[in-house]
RNA sequence: GCGGCCGUCGUCUAGCCUGGUCUAGGACGCUGGCCCCCCGAGCCAGCGGUCCCGGGUUCAAAUCCCGGCGGCCGCACCA
């Protein structure tokens, strides 16, 4: 049940690009300059904000909740981080040219398209090679023969130092994670399972980035690495409290999602243990508190084809926009994949003692896109009925936390507001206004998402009081100035 | 990267086909003033445009031609 439309992109994508760039949520890099390369985005004040509180719920309801480690790594990791983790051999197209038109294939699904002929993921380019000539596969556009294979890499490479040693900025925050596994194990005196998080930037040379904040080259990753013992994953206690919540999965070859428990998701064999059930819960338990709606999100399961190189069993958590479900985090059992790699490409242990025995643990990962999530988390609150832009955020992740107005632009309304200002914005996300009417200012407001407007009138001079405007419902009240601080904390509270 | 459509003040757009009257017009927004107002009020003034970039044709290019860059959709890839 995709609704991704016919011609264009949604309406609501076209709005939400528009209020991002005339409000200040996101824009364009190098946007003045003709060559400006797409897929770079610059956060804006108010989205830098939301991005900040985004990331502060997560650390709220994954990172402190399950008691991880936070780190922040290097963006420039060595060649072996990534020969270890197979992302130099792996995350690669196979490509090759027309010799005629210069026309760039893809190698495997040229194969495919022209064949039939399924192309295995990890066919090498010489057996590429010989498939095309035996089929006599050709340019689809002026029927030249193809010429220089290779395989593009989709990490960007640059060079260290004077002597430009090969060096690449990280695929995936994660890598990170695994390469420095052993030193927080050790230090941090954790014993399996326990999980590393980190947040930042990753970089992907994509091909053709498309849709704004949904498909960059540059872009924000909140990455959570759960490390565990193979052979006791489903010995997992902290599991017990959410057997009853109900994950929303799609399993491969379903075109719904169902709802059903995680102790029946167990029983039935659809989850592989209560550690990675508990991990599903947590992550969809996620997007519930950030607002979107349960029917919005599913846990799709990935098929043989669709999964990473890296992954033995793998869900997306997906959204559902105007743009149709998009795959916001990437939950893999990653195996032993990372450990091994770093293991043999380094000649470091990495393995560990859990239950008297030495393991290699395994990895569970929840890898989210960030931005993609803020995208998903404006177009679900923003409303656009009645002619009128409303940004229906959950405070807690409104960027401007209130507005303080006077009624009119005059003394000694105007030095009251300001007044109140001054006592608020040390302890929350405030902005003054007097331009305008003041209807005009509280739709201005409604528009950025500001959850609640402070307005300063004549009897707030009388009786130190101002009215309470409510974005979601247009209600008034009145409030003591002096409880403002004490009441505003209960408004913005998580849930 | 291919194919289709497209690119004019912050935003939306008129003009492009049929080159000159365009030193590019309007609306909304924004700034200042009057007004002093509890849900986008009114009036006045103002700011704001490399017409995506580069080249070509022409006496003359936003307009015609070529190349590039970018955007959207489709193919594909993915957080």
């Amino acid at each position: 049940m995709q609704l991704r439309q016919d011609k264009g992109v949604s309406r609501k994508f076209e709005e939400l690009i528009k209020l991002a760039l005339e409000r200040g949520f996101f824009t364009s890099a190098s946007e003045i300059y003709s060559d400006a390369p797409a897929g770079f985005w610059d956060y804006g004040p108010l989205g830098a904000a939301m991005k900040r509180k985004f990331i502060e719920l997560w650390r709220r309801e994954l990172v402190r909740r399950d008691c991880m480690l936070e780190i922040d790594g290097a963006q420039i990791l060595s060649k072996s981080v990534f020969k270890a983790s197979g992302h130099l051999d792996s995350f690669v197209d196979p490509i090759a040219r027309c010799s005629k038109c210069g026309a760039i294939y893809r190698v495997d699904k040229l194969i495919e398209e022209r064949t039939g002929l399924h192309v295995p993921e990890r066919l090498n380019l010489d057996e590429m090679r010989r498939i095309v000539e035996e089929n006599d596969v050709r340019c689809t556009r002026c029927g030249g023969k193809l010429t220089g294979y290779y395989y593009f890499n989709m990490m960007f490479r640059i060079g260290i130092g004077v002597a430009e040693a090969d060096a690449y900025l990280r695929p995936e925050t994660c890598q990170n994670i695994f390469v420095d596994f052993l030193r927080l194990y050790k230090t941090m005196r954790r014993k399996l399972p326990f999980a590393i998080a980190q947040y930042g930037k990753s970089f992907r040379n994509e091909i053709s980035p498309r849709q704004g904040l949904l498909r960059m080259r540059e872009f924000y990753q909140a990455e959570i690495e759960v490390f565990f013992n193979p052979n006791r994953a489903n010995d997992f206690p902290k599991a017990d409290a959410v057997m009853d919540y109900e994950l929303r999965l799609q399993q491969v070859g379903e075109s719904e999602p169902s709802e059903i428990t995680c102790r029946e998701a167990l029983s039935q064999g659809l989850i592989s243990s209560k550690l990675v059930a508990y991990y599903l819960a947590l992550i969809q338990q996620f997007y519930e508190k950030a607002g979107i709606p349960k029917e919005r999100i599913r846990l799709r399961q990935l098929g043989e084809d669709e999964k990473a190189f890296y992954a033995v069993e793998a869900w997306d958590l997906e959204v559902e926009t105007s743009l149709g479900w998009i795959e916001l985090v990437a939950c893999n059992n990653r195996g032993d994949h990372d450990l091994g790699g770093h293991q043999r490409m380094s000649g470091q242990e990495m393995e560990v003692l859990d239950d008297g025995q030495k393991i290699l643990p395994h990895v569970f990962e929840l890898s989210m896109g960030v931005d993609r999530s803020l995208y998903c988390i404006l177009e679900n609150f923003l409303d656009l009925e009645n002619g009128k832009t409303i940004l229906r955020l959950p405070p807690y992740l409104a960027p401007i936390d209130a507005a303080i107005l006077p009624l009119v632009s005059r003394e000694p309304l105007t030095s009251k507001a300001m007044e109140i200002y001054d006592e608020l914005r040390r302890d929350f996300d405030v902005e003054y206004d007097d331009s305008g009417s003041i209807g005009r200012r509280y739709m201005r407001y409604d528009e950025v998402g500001v959850p609640i407007c402070i307005t300063v009138d004549y009897q707030t001079m009388e009786d130190d009081t101002v009215t309470i405007r409510f974005r979601d419902s247009a209600h008034q009240i009145r409030v003591d100035v002096s409880d403002l601080p004490c009441l505003m904390r209960g408004w913005l509270a998580y849930p």
